[in-house]
DNA sequence: TCGCACAATAAAAACGTTTTTATTTTTCTT
DNA sequence: AAGAAAAATAAAAACGTTTTTATTGTGCGA
């Protein structure tokens, strides 16, 4: 039995009750509660009022058989197999809060899926947009080379991504401007004097890792250097990581004198490995991080970061996704946000630096 | 036009596709998909095989618009306004990902719901019953008198609550005991010579919150002491918070000797603040938290925690609400978890303990 | 051989919408 | 005042299911 009963106690209004109430016909009052110009003014005018007393909701169903539609926004969220026991991940709740806030006025819902793999996250994907489970999608952990993109654009099920491919396609998505954060921050250690500079990664085929290894490249060779790519590791995003990969790096023959972090849980993890191997941030070592939660300041020492609006882009995501889901063209929605430096060491980098860097600004 | 192609390009198969194909009529069909025993073991698989070889798969609209069910699990998630600038709430991650676990063998899906405060809360709560927005709901934060679980308990709408409301209802739920770890965190410190202990604590209206003042004050009572109520507080869970009331418990007249954090950001802030104040944990102060996201390992200097398994009641609550919509009775439906702790201090506790402590065992 | 129970399947109705097509009412023109 | 055009509303069909009711076919006892 598909009626049910409010909760009230007495069965919810549908379209046939107001029909009976008001004595239109049921064409009529649907007409009238969509907005469409061809009932008289006065006749909404009745029907609307009517609605209103008997608190008459449209039923998501019938108007989704109807329709096709859901209304339903679609996020994939991944599920790691450390999020039990490691701090992984923790950025989606900001993620998700901001596409919540974009979505707040609007007449979609959100909705979860967990991923396990990037193969998983491709099933689910395809069975999203293949069953019409939600009306628009949004996902992150974007690869260079992505067959959630391209499968997606091919079908032209509309969607927004957090990061961007390599691949020559055009759709909407939002993302950090990597490669020139990566770069500013190498650029930065650079010139206070480092040559032994380590980036604290994640897995190279993330199409982001890949944009800060470019930028740390870049900054070297435009001083005239050779990168110091024995230096560069890539994993998890977990304090674990961060740790673990630190202390490998104290082993080797020529150990950094710096370090670029992927972001805060690792910067955790790189930093009580240090404290662990007693060296000091800003004396011994100096440590630039990307902020996703913005609790580096409470670290201790401080660090300096760049900081990326994650609820922000979240909101831009939902945004966008709103946009697309209305059928505009995905060439307009793209935006790259550029992080701003928080500088956090008493000088604004570390004690290797003698002078006081300029602040960089987006 | 409802119809959708799939993403090959043909239209999605439908029931009555299956049934040109097979010869039966769509009536059989459905019998045969959902199992029904009325249907010959023969035709049945003839009707299964064809539905394979034709990729079909069941229409949700179709089925919601009957069923009126949604198969949709709902989850009730706070979107503070500190969100974009606090580290708060990023233990939810973990409880979407325990029930996105349970929920992944079965037809369900989860939605998220975002809520900016507690009334709010109520008012989606009220809608999801309301209009069937999904088919049973989940939420946290529960207050001492929760309107939530006495709407939903009325409406007998199926719904699992993270934390236990002080009224006397029958309803499913999970939660951690937080009187006992409180207790003995207290008592603990009591028996380590400490008598002037804070309790950085949330928010005293938080049915939680008043477990551990339950707990706390308890443990005072068992030494036959007066507890230091004096220095308990309550607020977000945010780092800030955590720093803004160590740095102002420590302005008091008599300041403590001890410190009972409620999660980890908190404690991240407590320690930044203990920090500026030159106050060593382990020697001046001790510290005792509560663990969400298993991060105070990497803390400088690690903090020992009652370790509270999130991902693990996120399951069970997935778990519990699948049996609750299937229609299981809620008296059956409850677990209190014992946070394990986790000493990390050189002698389990800190300097100020001379002796070591008793491993707690739940 | 005839009905008769019973099994198997088919037909029809229903869930609550939206949209297309049909009908009625109003307005305008002459 | 009659007719046509336009406006307003009503009727019907459709979306894809499930479920209730109806029909057909089969084996059995008398």
């Amino acid at each position: 039995m598909a009626e049910h009963r409010s909760i009230s106690g007495r069965p919810a209004p549908t379209i046939k009750t107001l029909a009976a109430h008001t004595g239109y016909s049921i064409a009529t009052i649907s007409k009238a509660l969509r907005g469409s110009p061809v009932v008289t003014e006065a006749t909404r005018e009745a029907i609307l009022t009517a609605a209103r007393e008997l608190g008459y909701q449209a039923n998501a169903r019938g108007m989704a058989l109807r329709t096709g539609k859901t209304y339903q926004a679609a996020v994939l969220m991944p599920i790691t197999s450390a999020a039990g026991y490691e701090w992984d991940g923790v950025e989606y709740t900001q993620i998700l809060s901001g596409i919540s806030q974009a979505l707040d006025g609007s007449d979609y819902r959100l909705s979860v899926h967990g991923y396990r793999s990037f193969d998983d996250a491709c099933t689910v994907a395809r069975r999203i947009a293949d069953q019409r489970l939600a009306d628009g999608l949004i996902f992150s952990g974007v690869l260079a080379e992505d067959q959630r993109i391209a499968m997606l654009v091919e079908a032209d099920f509309p969607f927004v991504s957090l990061g961007r491919c390599r691949q020559p396609l055009t759709y909407a998505h939002v993302d950090v401007d990597n490669e020139w954060a990566s770069h500013a921050a190498t650029a930065r250690l650079i010139a206070g004097g480092h040559r032994r500079i380590a980036l604290v990664n994640a897995e190279p085929r993330l199409s982001y890792a890949l944009d800060r290894i470019d930028g740390f490249c870049r900054a070297f060779r435009e001083a005239g250097l050779e990168p110091s790519l024995d230096l560069v590791g890539g994993g998890d995003l977990t304090a674990r990581f961060g740790r673990d990969s630190t202390l490998a790096l104290f082993k080797g023959s020529a150990p950094p004198t710096a370090l670029v972090c992927v972001n805060e849980a690792t910067t955790l993890g790189v930093l009580s490995a240090l404290e662990a191997l007693d060296r000091k941030v800003g004396e011994d070592v100096d440590v630039i991080a990307y902020d996703d939660i913005n609790v580096s300041a409470y670290f201790s020492p401080p660090v300096t970061t760049f900081y990326q609006p994650i609820e922000l882009l979240g909101r831009r995501l939902g945004e966008f996704l709103l946009l697309r889901m209305a059928g505009e063209d995905p060439a307009g929605l793209r935006e790259v946000f550029r992080p701003d430096m928080i500088g956090r060491q008493p000088d604004d980098l570390g004690g290797r630096l003698g002078r006081r860097a300029p602040t960089l600004q987006s």
